[in-house]
DNA sequence: AGTCTGACCTGAT
DNA sequence: GATCAGGCCAGAC
């Protein structure tokens, strides 16, 4: 048999959508993963670097994704643009997240990151091989 | 299938 | 100076 009934998937070479990039899900995590210890970012930060200014609501979604991610990404040192911790209720404890930053030397107060505009580390451009 | 929300940011009134 | 509304992408129901 062989027949081929129709071209059922035949050949479609890569119609267009050669996967430019995987989902800016990807690119987020890629971002936050990369933050070093002791230091903290912003939302707005984030979706700027992913290409997404507009959109950082999706960031927080996406962080939300992140207890679901393959491999535990760092939310805890991602805040809104005023140094609050915003999604510490999503973590497992409330206090969970400020617990994390403190540990890395991050001051924390009141939900507030103290000298935020110090600690605050802006992400690179997520460099993709050539 | 369409609809709605989501850990936000920015600008304008 | 504070408040309101708009905007974007992706997943869940």
């Amino acid at each position: 048999m062989k027949t081929s009934p129709k071209t059922k998937k035949a050949a479609s070479a890569r119609p267009a959508k050669p996967k430019k990039e995987p989902n800016f899900l990807d690119t987020v995590y890629a971002i936050v993963r990369r933050i070093p210890k002791g230091r903290v970012t912003s939302y707005g930060a984030i979706a700027e670097r992913a290409g997404i200014r507009l959109s950082a609501r999706m960031v927080g979604w996406a962080m939300n994704a992140a207890g679901s991610a393959p491999k535990p990404v760092p939310a805890h040192r991602v805040v809104n643009s005023k140094g609050l911790l915003t999604g510490k209720h999503h973590f497992p404890t409330p206090t969970l997240m400020q617990e994390l930053l403190e540990a890395e030397g991050i001051e924390v107060k009141n939900d507030q990151v103290q000298h935020f505009d110090k600690v605050f580390w802006n992400p690179p451009l997520p460099k993709k091989k050539p």
